[in-house]
DNA sequence: TTAAAATTTTAGATTTGTCTAAAAATATTT
DNA sequence: AAATATTTTTAGACAAATCTAAAATTTTAA
């Protein structure tokens, strides 16, 4: 059962506002994807006739278990794509969403799964997030080490590895605590210290081993 | 100006059957796109409307040169992207085309550049074919040297580049001669030697220096 | 050179995805 | 709780790309 690519948008944008909201309006869905409402009526038939949504007149809508495995499945495609445009083609991060837009329809399995082993079988995308596996499981993003913190992406110091007085009176020295938001600006191949962002506007470098026992979470979703 | 994915494979269409015929006629493209007769006529209406062809009713048509433009943009996104599937992501040659024939529609200059320089600029795709350039320019392939004729084509032997007897008796030992069709079947890393079939039938190893010497130009197109 | 055959075009219908305008249902407010 | 506002759905239309069947044109051949 392929789907078309409008199917597919819609399918992936309820499943994105479900995240947050639990059940969807029509309203939502049409002001996400700049459409009429109209239009959206018209694909939740499509959609519960190929049974991929709970959906009744006038009450609001969510995917069932077949309509979130297609959505992790777009999502798959199009986090897959974007590392690649970020990691391999060298695109700004900030560059890839229109082109991974549409990368993301193209139906093949074999090439995901090629690509996928190509990229080294990737646990976030270049924005932090999560990339689902082929059977839908998608890594939590809990707490991520710091030395594998995406670049420019606003995330908060969740905890640290460590308890020794050293590193804690060198922490509170760069005015970093747990609850910081914290982002990682550069990374120097030398030393493999990482020049990062304190509360949006310190900036201060730290060393290796420091960065190795910071965990840091995710803030703002993107993408 | 951007061509909806339909326009595109008329466009590829006809540029290919105008290559061989000079003009081309409505039955022709229809059984090529396996559509039919009417629906030709009905994109080339569209087609003449967006200034690409010359067509008058009843007498047959071909691209023009703003066509012919958008022709080669497209077969230049299809090959560079074949090579990337067989290159990169280890397809077989012969399992490529399904896909690039969704990827060749993907909307993005910025794309295909980062991929041709990612790919090294290559000039010529797995199954031998010239890959035409940002401005739309295509090597002709005349002659290439054996030691860089892509792996499982079939060629033809039209020049050696020494006349020594010491290598025309070698040559002569190996039952190769000009127009004997050759193809590369497998490369040896270690001392880059390479085994190539001979008129479809005998298999000989040839070694790295003998290979610079041979010069060989693809026989049947294949797209 | 006219009749038959083949090719091409038109006419009218269908599917997908979209729209606007109006009607129906639900929610809010006084 | 009635009036008003908002949301959602329906009705009808449109553009793109396709189809079949019939008409128009060109080609072939008797």
């Amino acid at each position: 059962m392929p789907f078309t690519a409008a199917e597919e948008n819609y399918i992936k944008t309820i499943f994105q506002l479900q995240l947050v909201e639990g059940m969807v309006s029509t309203n939502s869905v049409a002001s996400t994807l700049e459409t009429s409402a109209a239009s959206v009526t018209d694909m939740l038939k499509k959609l519960k006739l190929k049974k991929l949504l709970v959906y009744e007149k006038y009450k609001g809508f969510k995917l069932n278990n077949e309509g979130k495995k297609a959505a992790l499945s777009i999502i798959r495609k199009h986090r897959l794509w974007e590392t690649f445009l970020v990691n391999i083609l060298h695109f700004k991060w900030d560059e890839v969403h229109e082109v991974a837009e549409q990368l993301e329809h193209i139906q093949s399995n074999q090439l995901i799964d090629h690509l996928d082993n190509f990229l080294g079988n990737p646990q976030f995308d270049p924005h932090g997030d999560p990339i689902p596996d082929a059977t839908g499981k998608m890594p939590v993003m809990t707490q991520i080490n710091l030395t594998k913190f995406p670049l420019h992406i606003v995330g908060e110091v969740c905890s640290v590895g460590s308890q020794s007085s050293d590193m804690l009176s060198l922490l509170s020295h760069k005015q970093i605590e747990i609850g910081s938001t914290i982002s990682v600006e550069q990374f120097f191949a030398f030393d493999e210290s990482i020049d990062v962002k304190i509360n949006n506007t310190l900036m201060v470098n730290i060393s290796a081993k420091l960065a190795q026992h910071l965990y840091v979470k995710k803030l703002n979703y993107a993408s």
